[in-house]
DNA sequence: TCTAATCGCAACCAGGAGGTTGCATAAATG
DNA sequence: CATTTATGCAACCTCCTGGTTGCGATTAGA
């Protein structure tokens, strides 16, 4: 896969990462567990359907997948495209580590 | 740092890194050396001006930062941020995978 | 069965994001 | 000095985001 396709899959994920809120509900996530809607928004600043338009958000990047037990939607971590943001985010650093280690070398030569 | 303080400091890496063009220019900048916003605007498909804002974006963000001389606004890359965000997501997936881990062993036993 | 809990959908709102255009300014160049 | 190059600032536009409220539907529990 091309960086550029890489990116327009990852960018979106960093998209959804990149609110507080969001964060934090990927955070309270974390634990693995599956998790209603009104037990995340517990505890969080704001509506219910607020907290319901996060998640919706995180399910459209495939941060999160839900399903739907009785009257409850339970939402749950889906570690691989974090992880896949994870891997870019490690080989872009090794990337300039590399330019900025030829960068200095031949400065010094 | 407490879990919450180093989220509201990542959450707005994240969210400028949530754009494929300031991808893209990440990418460009990921050279270590100093590009011109008009360098950075060649072969993109937008207005100067909408590189300019997307480069504040980055320079807001911490990703970038600009330094005048003559004519030209040259930016650079800030490797900082995007390691700590880096290691962010490196210490979430391992969270998530230690409990998933034990969910599983428990699920098993 | 009546009630409380949990949720989805839709409307609405203010503000910001992403993008453009027009114009003015400073610097390099012939 | 006239011109081109590189930029900054400001106004403007459209659309999305984050948030709310209201209401109806479904499920669980006394």
């Amino acid at each position: 896969m091309s960086n550029v396709t890489e990116a327009v899959g990852t960018a979106p994920v960093f998209a959804a990462l990149g609110d507080i809120t969001r964060l934090e509900l990927v955070a309270r996530l974390s634990d693995g567990k599956q998790h209603s809607i009104a037990q995340l928004t517990d505890g969080l600043d704001l509506t219910r359907q607020g907290v319901t338009k996060h998640l919706h958000v995180l399910q459209r990047a495939g941060l999160v997948s839900c399903e739907r037990v009785g009257r409850e939607s339970r939402f749950t971590i889906r570690p691989d495209p974090i992880a896949k943001a994870r891997d870019y985010l490690a080989r872009a650093s090794a990337q300039w580590d590399d330019a900025i280690e030829r960068l200095r070398a031949s400065v010094e030569e």
